[in-house]
DNA sequence: AGCACGCCGACT
DNA sequence: GTCGGCGTGCTC
């Protein structure tokens, strides 16, 4: 018997199979994890095949030396991942196997998946008459005969298990995890759906992608959860991807309540070890819900019947360090193997999904209503260059500040949102509002200090800093961003008496802040609290009547294709912190470009008429979904080494324009926006080419940069922010 | 990645 | 003479 082996090492140079033959002895499976002699070392592989025959020369063959469980810790749905990834986004076998194990099993560490119980040995047993705890755990195993150490553990505390152990009075006893018989959990507060739910869930079923389009506050997680509980009634298992900062402990009570052990989840709260066990109850089958954020699509749970991203358009489901992944890529992979239904749930849907529902991959499903029936909050835009004629030149407009009063007044809360995204930013002509653009590229320019221009990141044109508007030949022009702290000030000015709470990454560092700033601001009657992105999502709090959002454009125009999108998106869930409270909530939009289709939109809640535009915009300007992008980022401590490689590299790609002339519609080699990351010169090569043979000439691109430059380079697809 | 082999300079 | 610099190549 011959063992086809990939070594557990990230590097391209041994990214192949290794054949071994296997000892009499040894009953090995794939996907099991195995120690082989490599070279002058001994080093862990992983199984990926057994033969009978060999393709390599039987007298160089060395031999297996042994498993490292005898489990299979790869399942063979997650070999077939692994040749799909390694391909797709163009990893190493290795890496992409690392994945798909908890740190705890990984490079070299063996961990059992037994389970331990504990039960009564010594029924004459007598403890102290002070150790109170030790005698309710014996009464407690009188009852039960035996338990988990888990529960044991949880219940009486471990120093309580190790003493009795000691003293003789309980054994300890070993087993494999078996599969639990199937029981359907007790459901307590089950919520009646509306029709729309309800078609919603007929709807959603069998092997198929369906985007589900559901308004803010349409029930959605409802629907999710219903799905799931008919997964669980076929016998099926499911997973359920969110965003991190979904994974607040109110959602994870929820579903603990709703599905009790069932549920295993995977936030980045856990411990390596807390991890491992829960990475255990999912392998082992005891756990048949996983709720998690993005790494979670790698969880090993088997015969899923349905996956669903909540928030499928969230960032954070790109991965962008190191194995560079796209969640739905993985998930439609897994949906696919399984033949199951993908669900990907959003209020704002992400262009490219819903683009994908227009060309019929995908299935739309909506849910159009509120499912208390209460109306979304009144959008209002307030125009800022008016205010400035006006004679207003602060950043709130006095409409703004009249609402501010009101809440004030009434005794109620406020938010105020300021959206500062990265380190860059845009020129604005304060006057009329005009924002400099690439006249190519038609997205952001951004102003770079050290050289004082303006640089499209796109195509890397560069452009004289501005010192006259354009557009209205006014000289009041100005660059950088409003922070939060600038707004604190101005508004404890405005309001001195009432409690004003801060909320970015400056005032969040430490691990309970979060918590502690939100309570507070739930507490204080009136209340205002200013913060970024980070309070657009989670707590509900039913005292906001009002939202404020400073300078909505500042997301808008960022040097990112998706700008427009992103905005969308959020003004859409910053008015949905105003619809929780019993009154009328309302929002107040400030805008230098008051004009803009995004938020004639947005203030009108029309997702679908606001996508058409955006999709029409890109596909004018050949923009993804329409087109893709490839950047290649090569870095190289020696300027000039980078530089080399970058001219080679660009020779190579520009002769396949002699075979893809029509298919590119874009191409030029650059400095990075950042020229210097920690001592590495980076310079970039930017392609943009029709979808028709993106594959190919993807493919060719990677090819190149990898015989071109063995190390420091990365190549990236459609990227958003672009260093 | 690691570890060999290998082919040139400078040191007890 | 040989010790050691790191370029190149291989690992079933």
């Amino acid at each position: 018997m011959f063992a086809k082996v990939i070594i557990d090492q990230e590097v391209k140079a041994i990214n192949q199979i290794f054949e071994y033959s296997v000892p009499e002895k040894l009953t090995l499976q794939v996907g099991m994890r195995v120690f082989v002699p490599f070279g002058k070392r001994i080093l862990q592989g992983y199984v990926v095949g057994l033969s009978e025959t060999c393709s390599y020369d039987k007298t160089k063959l060395k031999s297996v030396i042994s498993s490292l469980e005898d489990f299979c810790a790869i399942k063979p749905e997650m070999l077939q991942l692994m040749n799909f990834m390694a391909k797709k986004n163009h990893l190493t076998m290795a890496s992409t196997l690392r994945l798909f194990l908890p740190s705890e099993m990984r490079e070299g560490k063996v961990r059992e998946i037994y389970e331990t119980f504990y039960s009564l040995a010594d029924k004459s047993f007598e403890p102290k008459k002070n150790a109170q705890k030790q005698a309710a755990l014996l009464e407690f195993l009188k009852e039960r005969d035996r338990c988990s150490s888990i529960e044991l553990g949880n219940r009486f505390g471990y120093a309580t298990i190790k003493s009795l152990l000691e003293k003789g009075a309980i054994t300890k006893q070993k087993e494999k995890i078996e599969r639990k018989p199937l029981v359907l959990p007790k459901q307590d507060k089950k919520v009646e759906l509306n029709i729309m739910q309800k078609r919603a869930i007929e709807t959603i079923n069998g092997q198929n992608v369906f985007l589900l389009h559901g308004v803010t506050g349409s029930g959605k997680t409802e629907v999710y959860m219903h799905l799931i509980e008919r997964e669980l009634s076929r016998g099926k298992n499911a997973l359920l991807l969110v965003p991190e900062i979904s994974l607040t402990p109110q959602i994870m009570s929820n579903f603990k309540a709703r599905f009790g052990d069932f549920v295993a989840m995977l936030h980045s709260g856990l411990s390596a070890g807390e991890r491992f066990d829960e990475w255990k109850r999912i392998f082992s089958g005891q756990a048949r819900i996983v709720v998690g954020a993005r790494s979670a699509v790698f969880a090993p749970v088997e015969n899923l019947g349905i996956i669903i991203i909540d928030e499928e358009h969230e960032q954070s489901y790109i991965s962008e360090s190191n194995p560079r992944y796209f969640t739905h890529d993985i998930a439609a992979f897994r949906a696919s193997y399984n033949h199951c239904p993908l669900v990907l749930g959003s209020a704002t849907p992400s262009v490219d999904s819903y683009q994908k529902v227009v060309d019929g991959q995908y299935q739309l499903v909506e849910l159009p209503t509120r499912a208390n029936g209460k109306e979304l909050p009144a959008i209002q835009i307030v125009d800022m260059i008016g205010e400035i004629r006006r004679g207003n030149n602060g950043i709130f407009s006095a409409q703004l500040i009249a609402d501010l009063g009101q809440v004030v007044a009434n005794k109620k809360q406020a938010m105020m949102f300021i959206n500062r995204r990265g380190y860059s930013s845009f020129m604005r002509c304060r006057d009329c509002g005009y924002v400099a653009t690439c006249s190519d590229c038609d997205v952001s320019l951004v102003y770079h200090r050290e050289d004082n221009r303006l640089k499209c990141h796109y195509c890397g044109k560069q452009f004289k800093v501005l010192t006259h508007c354009p557009n209205c030949k006014s000289d009041n022009i100005k660059y950088g961003a409003v922070g939060t702290e600038q707004v604190v000030a101005k508004l404890k000015e405005l309001f001195p008496q009432v409690k004003i709470l801060r909320m970015d990454n400056d005032t969040t560092s430490t691990k309970n802040s979060h918590q502690k700033i939100l309570s507070e601001f739930k507490n204080s009657l009136p209340a205002i609290l200013v913060g970024t992105q980070m309070i657009a999502k989670g707590h509900d709090f039913e005292n906001v009547t009002l939202v404020g959002i400073v300078d909505a454009d500042q997301s808008l125009f960022q040097a990112d294709y998706r700008s427009t999108e992103r905005t969308f998106q959020l003004i859409t869930q910053v008015a949905g912190r105003a619809g929780r409270s019993k009154d009328e909530g309302k929002v107040v939009l400030q805008t230098y470009a008051p004009r803009h289709y995004v938020y004639k939109f947005a203030s009108n809640y029309d997702y679908k008429g606001f996508f058409k535009k955006e999709a029409n915009i890109r596909q004018t300007a050949c923009f993804p979904p329409f087109s893709r992008i490839i950047r290649l980022l090569i870095s190289d401590n020696d300027e000039n080494y980078a530089r080399e490689l970058l001219k080679i590299c660009y020779t190579e790609i520009e002769k396949l324009k002699d075979t893809y002339q029509n298919q590119i519609l874009y191409l030029d080699a650059m400095k990075a926006p950042i020229k210097k990351i920690q001592n590495k010169f980076r310079y970039q090569i930017l392609l943009r080419v029709k979808l028709e043979q993106a594959d190919q000439i993807e493919e060719l691109v990677f090819d190149i940069a990898n015989k071109i430059v063995k190390n420091n380079v990365f190549l990236e697809i459609n990227p958003t922010n672009m260093s």
